[in-house]
DNA sequence: GTTCACCCCGTACCCGGGTACGGAGTCAAG
DNA sequence: CTTGACTCCGTACCCGGGTACGGGGTGAAC
C-alpha cells in the first residue's frame, strides 16, 4: 500500500472523503500528486499524518492549531529551536487545560459527596437548588 | 436587588443580553415574568442559575443537557439518584480526557528530549520527519 | 417634555467543523 | 464494452453556540 485513493485513506483515518477535501482546503493535508485523471494518490505517509491530526483534534486542539503545527514542517528542516517552544508553549496549555479539568472533577465529586451520601434517592437534590454554589471555579 | 432587569442579570452573568433570550429559546431559563411594558423581570435566583448554567458549560455539559438537568427540577425535587448518574458519567467522560490529555503532554515531553537535546538550534528537526510517530494514543 | 440608556422582537448572520448533493469522468472485472 | 464502484468538483446545507441589526417602545432624570 505505497500509494493510495481517496477512500483508502479516508477508510484508514475512520473519515469521510469530504473530510479530507477539506482538510486539504484548510492546509492541514498537503495536496497529493494526482494521476493523469486527477485522481489524488496519497503517499502512506499520509495515514500517519491523518491520524495524528484526528489524534490531536481529540484532545481539543483546532484545526487551525494543528495546521500551525504541522506546517512548521511539511518535511525538511525546521529549526529544533523553533520546534522546541511551540511544543513547550503547547505543552503549558495542555498543562492548563489538565488542571481545569482536574479541578471540575473535582467539584462535581464535592458535589457527589456533599448532595447525595446517605440521602434517598428520590430525595430532591439540594446540588440544584438555586442557593447552591458548589465550588466556583479558579480565575483564571 | 430583588429583581433584576435584563442588563443586569447579563452583567451579573458575564453574558450578552440576547444570549439570555437564546438560553429562554433553548429552555435554560425559564421566561420571567413581565412587567407592564414587556419587560423581563427576573428573580434574584436567577442569578444563580444563570452561573450554574455558565459553570455546567465550563465543564463540557452541552446546552442541551444542561437544559435537561436543569429541567430535571425546576425549583424543587430532583431525585438524588438522578442527579448522581449524571454527574458520575459526566466525570468518567472528565477522566477519559484527562488521561488522553495526560499522555499527549507525555509524548511532548518526550519529543523535546529525544529530539532537541544538545542539538543545534538550528537543526533540523527530527520529531516532525513523517516517520516519526511519537506515541500512539491508546487504543480506546 | 425631551433626552438617553435601556428594553422589546424578529430575523439574519458568524464561526468551527464538517456533510450532502448532483452531474460528470475513471477504471477494473466480467 | 458495459457495469458498478470509485473519484472529481463546486456549492449548499447542517449543527452548536451564540452575536448583530434595526425599528420601535419605556422610563428616570434633567
Amino acid at each position: 500500500m505505497a500509494r493510495v485513493r481517496s477512500g483508502q485513506l479516508a477508510e484508514a483515518g475512520g473519515v469521510h472523503v469530504e473530510t479530507l477535501r477539506y482538510y486539504e482546503r484548510r492546509g492541514l493535508l498537503e495536496s497529493p500528486p494526482r494521476r493523469g485523471s486527477g485522481y489524488r494518490e496519497y503517499p502512506a505517509e499520509a495515514v500517519q499524518r491523518l491520524r495524528l491530526i484526528k489524534q490531536a483534534q481529540a484532545l481539543g486542539f483546532t484545526l487551525d492549531e494543528i495546521a500551525e503545527l504541522l506546517a512548521l514542517n511539511p518535511h525538511a528542516a525546521v529549526a529544533c529551536g523553533d520546534m522546541e517552544d511551540r511544543v513547550r508553549s503547547k505543552m503549558a496549555e495542555l498543562d492548563e487545560k489538565l488542571d481545569a479539568l482536574a479541578e471540575l472533577r473535582g467539584s462535581l465529586e464535592r458535589v457527589l459527596c456533599e448532595c447525595c451520601d446517605g440521602r434517598q434517592a428520590q430525595e430532591a437534590c439540594p446540588a440544584l437548588s438555586p442557593q447552591h454554589d458548589p465550588a466556583p471555579a479558579r480565575r483564571r
